[in-house]
DNA sequence: GGTTTACCATACTCTAGCGTATGGTCACAG
DNA sequence: CTGTGACCATACGCTAGAGTATGGTAAACC
């Protein structure tokens, strides 16, 4: 009943079920999280799952929830501690790419915006990330006004640039054409 | 055997379905094109749907071979016969919100990006596209990389825009809100 | 007027996934 | 060593949708 070691795991969590929840939305998108697949991957069956969780829908909303807190950790520990404004709005475009499976399941998460429980969260994700960006152009001494449209551009850039990734359209990350791409972003929208 | 009457319509033709399938793309979703449900909206059984196609996979390219050819026209007609590049560029944002069902079916082929026949349309239009609007700024007077890349970003603006308008999080089409955004969006991304 | 052909209905099979019912096992408490 | 509860397997039933097989009908044609 312990949790036994943890190299071995003989019995699962909840968190486990969640943790490759998000893997699997990760991989193949919201859609994809189906049960069965999920119990297979995991090398047990659905009489598992059934004992953990009340149905499917149910931990989607906890691994949700779960992706939400960590991103919103994410957020605060990369973007909080940087004193220049200027630096931390570089740093929310450097940030893709790094945290790669909370990157890949935000953006499989774009992807299935109309779902009822993965609305809400983008929606206060993108709150919260775009708060943060206005007040970061506030800051370099924008009008409140133009900061949040300012803001809202910037975010629609990043939120378009997954499109694309979605879509095999854009320059591999480590290439020369896409650093040269990013330069151009910045100088553009990011004010000396 | 003959079309009949345009009014009455007592038979489908192939071209039939494929329309109803883009209006249900539009509504709900790639995945939600569905053949039964179809074949009931369209007051039949998937008796005939099966005489016109050989699968759902054949229906939903042809679809979408019509919804790009309807696109290219859009195109074309839109933004070839604006002379001033800057106006051309101007009239990409606002064509947002004319020609509605166009508009919606693309929002939802971005969201099923995943989808093998949906990607590679979203490819050849994302770079017509982009193509367009990088010559325009280079008839601007734009060095063409800094036009490649301005055409990039100005088109992920455009995306992010579409999956912001997917979280419900756009102000309304008609309010100033949405007015003083455009304007901001053009005066940042679009020299005079 | 009989035949063909275009179009559609009906009635299947098959699959994947959700959810339930029930019973087994192993650890640990007493 | 007996029981209890945590965890899991097995075996169901149910639904939606894909695809098939087959037969019906009405218009067109010879």
């Amino acid at each position: 009943m312990k949790p036994a070691q943890k190299g071995e795991r003989t019995t699962l969590s909840a968190a486990d079920w969640e943790r490759a929840a998000l893997d699997l939305i990760a991989e193949q998108g919201v859609q994809a999280m189906a049960i069965e697949p999920l119990a297979r991957r995991m090398g047990v069956t659905k009489g598992s799952f059934y004992w953990h969780f009340s149905s499917r829908e149910s931990l989607l909303k906890q691994a949700l929830l779960r992706w939400e807190k960590h991103d919103l950790r994410n957020l605060n520990a990369s973007l909080g501690k940087i004193d220049h404004p200027r630096d931390r709005l570089i740093s929310f475009f450097r940030r893709v790419g790094k945290e790669k499976l909370t990157h890949e399941v935000f953006s499989e998460l774009c992807a299935a915006a109309g779902h009822p429980h993965v609305e809400p969260v983008l929606e206060r994700v993108a709150d919260r990330r775009m708060k943060h960006l206005a007040v970061a152009f506030e800051e370099m001494g924008m009008e409140p006004d133009l900061a949040r449209h300012q803001a809202r551009l910037i975010y629609s850039v990043y939120l378009g640039f997954l499109q694309l990734q979605r879509q095999q359209q854009t320059p591999s990350l480590s290439s020369e054409e896409f650093e040269a791409y990013i330069e151009h972003v910045i100088n553009t929208l990011i004010p000396a």
